[in-house]
DNA sequence: TTAAAATGATAGTAATACTATTATATTTGC
DNA sequence: GCAAATATAATAGTATTACTATCATTTTAA
């Protein structure tokens, strides 16, 4: 894909950044690296000394692009979300069934990258696994409100917004298209977790794809009743 | 219900506590005042050195009940499910419908508590709110295999446990009744956080239990397909 | 070529999440 | 009622975190 879309530039909200990454080499560094390091380390034990002496900068020169550890996280996630975005138009193009579109952008959440595919010097296969365990917890914050006027957000729910649109293509009359998806979304991201930790909490199947097929339903079932 | 239920005891693991809280006054100024202060705070601003202070006791005190702050919300979200069980227990009592019984267990998850009912020095108005906010972030995290071994989510696991079986009365083929369940009361629990914080990302209406009834059909709907 | 901008090297700070030690209350068993 | 055991208070200390500040040096752009 990466070959397809040799022009991509993945929009961030400007408020996520201090200098934008992409402009210079140790930016560029910084987002590849900590992608790395928060995939092993987990966010919390992640810090900008840690990553400093690993690229070999001092932690005041990231604190240059990224005003704080948070900062670089919500600058992460929404990539990611507008990368999924960009997937989604790719993928949904040209397919005339909203059914289709819909079962496809399930799919889509669930499905993870090719193990090396690196966008942008985004290791997409990581950002993926720091999505599932990190995402929710940037908005489960007492801050929120103030992390949401800087656009950390924004990516996710035009995202959101734009699945929205298939559904109520589907029924025209159904009133929860946002609820349903970021049930699904959390949900999916969740269920991945929980077959790897807390078994109990979920119904693990041998099929690789019992999440994806397990959500179309409920959202086919959920769109197509009279609620 | 603390007149019906005056020798009610909540069992939390004992890999939750150094000491039992309810054995002494101190213990239970910890958990009065700690379910107060995360509940302003939020658990992330929250300190033992606040706690103590508030309390009028040194921060080394407190480390003798519980060894860590985490520990503590651990207790704190866990000694929450117990008393959700009990009320499930009771609530669904004499009810012969499985469907009935289902749809108070959800009703339950999102109805809060009068805001003054104290039960056993815990204020679970503002429980509800810390297990809406902060109960999903403890069990995403790099540790939560140690976490689940000190039996931090055996009660939510019970919880879930007993609502499965009332699905599989429903429906004894149905195959996913924990990924059904764990989505739902995830779900339901971040819905009323998108609804204050985040509007975009839900559906927000008029009536109060709008919430209620989308997660009540979503499960009937699914629960009755052929999935 | 020069000045502006980015980066590096280094130092410092307040707060966090604990641990350790010793003194003083409080409770319990006899 | 009193000693012994136990719980609590008072105080100090540590490594780490999440930054901020300053100034020298390198890189880049006009």
């Amino acid at each position: 894909m990466d070959v397809l879309l040799p022009n991509l530039k993945i929009k961030v909200s400007d408020g996520l950044f201090q200098i934008d990454p992409f402009t210079s080499k140790l930016g560029k560094k910084i987002i590849f690296h900590s992608v790395e390091m928060i995939t092993e380390l987990g966010f919390e034990k992640f810090t900008f000394k840690k990553l400093g002496e690993y690229i070999g900068s001092p932690e005041a020169s990231i604190y240059r692009y990224f005003k704080s550890k948070n900062q670089l996280l919500f600058y992460l996630i929404s990539w990611y979300w507008g990368w999924m975005e960009c997937r989604l138009i790719l993928e949904t193009a040209n397919i005339s069934s909203p059914i289709v579109r819909l079962e496809k952008s399930i799919a889509l959440v669930l499905s993870n990258a090719d193990e090396h595919l690196v966008i942008e010097e985004v290791e997409i296969y990581k950002l993926h696994q720091i999505t599932i365990s990190e995402s929710i917890k940037t908005y489960l914050k007492k801050d929120v409100d103030t992390s949401n006027k800087e656009g950390a957000f924004s990516n996710y729910k035009q995202f959101v917004e734009r699945v929205s649109k298939i559904i109520n293509e589907i029924n025209p009359d159904y009133k929860y298209p946002q609820m349903l998806l970021t049930t699904i979304f959390e949900g999916a991201h969740l269920q991945v977790f929980f077959g790897e930790h807390l078994p109990r909490l979920t119904n693990k199947q041998n099929t690789p794809d019992y999440i994806t097929k397990f959500y179309i339903n409920l959202a086919l079932q959920s769109i197509n009743s009279s609620l």
